[in-house]
DNA sequence: CTGCATCCACTTTGATACTG
DNA sequence: CAGTATCAAAGTGGATGCAG
C-alpha cells in the first residue's frame, strides 16, 4: 500500500515518495482543476485503471494531501490545505513541460476525450455569454465515434457533450485534431491554422471571434518555448 | 528502458513521465549541487543500486535535461540549460517538504553519512577561514563505523573524512545523530540541544561560534513549518 | 451508474556480486 | 572509477466481478 521509503532525512525524498509515483502528478492536475468525484477524476485519466486510481487517492489521503467529503451519500475528493499549496509545483512542471518539450512529442499524444474534457474545463466565458450558445467540433479524421462533440455555454458555465444534445448549433469547428490540440496547447495560432485549411469554422461570426479568444486563452500560451 | 507514457499531449504528463520515477528527482538534487561524477552521485543515493542509477542517468540524457562530458577519460553528467531550469520546481519539493512534513517522519529516516555529506557541501565558510581547520564530529551511540566524521575547512573550501585525517583537532562536536540532524534541518536551534545536552561543543570558542551559523545556514530555516 | 476488490501477466526495482 | 549481470521481490496494467 504504502510506498517504499527512500530512507533520507531530505524534504525533497519524502516529497518525491508522496508525489512521484506513478499517475500520481495526473491526480493532482485533475484535484487542482476541481474534479472531486471517483468519475470525473477518471475522465481525466481515462488509460488509468479504476484499481490504481483508488489506490493513488487513498495514499494521498494518508500523505494528508487529501481528504474525503461525503456529499449525499457518496464520497468526495478535496485537496487539503496542503494540497492546494502543491499547486506552485504543479504549475511549475506543467510549465518546464511547455518550454521544453518538443512540440511534436506533444502533438504525438493526441486524444479527442481528454482535449475536449480539457477545454470544457479551461475556457472561461468572460464576458459571460448571455444566452445559450452550442458549439459543435468536428473532427472529420477520427472514427465516427470520436468525430463529434458539443461545448454548451451559457452564462459562465461550459458543458460537454459526445452525443448530439438536440439543440440549434450556432457555430461549427471543422479541423484535424492535431490542429485543435496545436492550438489549445499554445503551439500554433488559430489565424494559422485557419489560413493553413486545417481549421474551418462556420456560423455566427461574433460568437466565432469569443470562441478563438477562448480557444488561445491557455494561460502557457504566453511564455515562449525554447525547443522545436 | 524508456518509461511508459501515459498518453496525454498535457505537458504536466511529458515532465511527468521524465521526472516521476523512483529516485529521479534525488538524482536531481544531486546534479543541482554540482556532484557530475558517478561515484560522487552514488554518495548522495547511497541506497540507489548503482545499475538504476546508470539507467537514470541514461534517461535524463535521452530527456536532454542532462549530457555526458568526457574528463580525463572519464564520464561527468553535467545538467544542459533545460536541466538547470528544472531548479525551481526541485526548490519548490523541498520548500513543500520542509513545511508540510512532520518532522518525526524526517527524523525517523537518520542516516549519518548522508548527513555529514549534505553538511560538507551545504555550509559556505563565508568569511572564508584563513588556515585549515579541522572539526570531528562524534556521534557516541552509533556503530564504531559510523562515529567518526572530519570537516576539513580551509578557504571556502569543506572536505569530509571518514577516517582520521591526522590532523590536529580545533572543534569537536559530540551529540545524538538526531540533534545535529534536526538542527541542520531547521528542526531546532543548537542552543536547544546544547541547552538540552543533546549536543556538546568544545574547543576553539570562535570556530564554534562559525560552526554554529553554519550549521544552522541551512535556506530552508528561514521559512516557518506547518505542521508538528 | 459509482467505487471499488480480485486475479493474473508483465515490468520495474532491490540486493548482491562481479568486470574492464 | 564506472559501471554490468543476475535473480527475487515488489509494483503496475488490464480484465472481470460485484455491492450499493
Amino acid at each position: 500500500m504504502t510506498n517504499a521509503s527512500y530512507g533520507q532525512f531530505c524534504p525533497l525524498a519524502m516529497v518525491s515518495e508522496i508525489l512521484c509515483t506513478r499517475w500520481t502528478p495526473l491526480v493532482l492536475r485533475e484535484l487542482h482543476c476541481g474534479s472531486a468525484r471517483f468519475n470525473d477524476l477518471r475522465r481525466g485519466v481515462p488509460k488509468m485503471s479504476p484499481a490504481l486510481l483508488s489506490k493513488r487517492l487513498k495514499e494521498l489521503v494518508l500523505a494528508g494531501v487529501v481528504e474525503v467529503r461525503r456529499r449525499d451519500g457518496n464520497p468526495e475528493y478535496h485537496l487539503t490545505q496542503a494540497g492546494l499549496e502543491l499547486r506552485p509545483l504543479v504549475d511549475a512542471m506543467m510549465l518546464w513541460g511547455h518550454v521544453w518539450v518538443e512540440s511534436t512529442v506533444t502533438l504525438s499524444k493526441l486524444d479527442p476525450s481528454l482535449l475536449m474534457w480539457d477545454i470544457r474545463r479551461g475556457i472561461r466565458p468572460d464576458p459571460p455569454v448571455p444566452q445559450r450558445r452550442t458549439i459543435q467540433f468536428l473532427y472529420p479524421e477520427l472514427v465516427p465515434a470520436d468525430q463529434n462533440w458539443w461545448l454548451v455555454v451559457e452564462g459562465a458555465e461550459v458543458g460537454l457533450c459526445y452525443v448530439d444534445p438536440g439543440y440549434e448549433i450556432d457555430l461549427l469547428v471543422t479541423g484535424s485534431l492535431r490542429s485543435v490540440t496545436s492550438v489549445w496547447m499554445g503551439l500554433s495560432r488559430l489565424s494559422q491554422e485557419v489560413a493553413a485549411r486545417q481549421v474551418q469554422i462556420d456560423g455566427d461570426p461574433a460568437l466565432a471571434r469569443q470562441m478563438g479568444l477562448w480557444l488561445e486563452s491557455h494561460p502557457m500560451n504566453k511564455v515562449p518555448r525554447r525547443v522545436a
